[in-house]
DNA sequence: GAACTGACTCAGC
DNA sequence: GGCTGAGCCAGTT
């Protein structure tokens, strides 16, 4: 973990969000500094999902779960996030806008 | 060691 | 207004 990963500083952003909240991958790229990598912001978390990552925490910019498949149960990923009250609609978030979790402004 | 891929995003048509 | 194409970087093959 010494080494300087950008997988490493997507989980540490990751881990950060609090619950009831999410983020989207380019807000995550954003706040590492590169706008342009979001795709490897989701693709960390694919590369890193055995990890302590709350990657359901992670949807796209359009707030669909994009990655849900990935956690091997469909409504494994939207269950966690109504676990903490996160309103899923159609595999989508409600309200993201409200539950918009921007870390290079909370965090800064 | 080079080519491919990938949970996205933006812009153009 | 919805779909397609191109761009991005780094890990994997």
């Amino acid at each position: 973990m010494e080494k300087s990963s950008f997988f490493q500083d997507v989980y540490d952003v990751v881990k950060l969000i609090p619950p009831g909240r999410a983020t989207s991958y380019g807000a995550i790229a954003h706040y590492l500094g590169t706008k342009s990598s979001a795709r490897m912001v989701g693709w960390a978390l694919n590369s890193s999902y055995v990890q302590d990552i709350p990657a359901h925490r992670v949807v796209n910019r359009k707030g669909v779960l994009t990655g849900k498949v990935y956690f091997g149960d469909s409504d494994r990923m939207q269950k966690l996030l109504e676990a903490e009250g996160v309103k899923i609609k159609d595999n989508q978030i409600e309200n993201f806008d409200q539950i918009f979790w921007d870390p290079s402004k909370e965090l800064l």
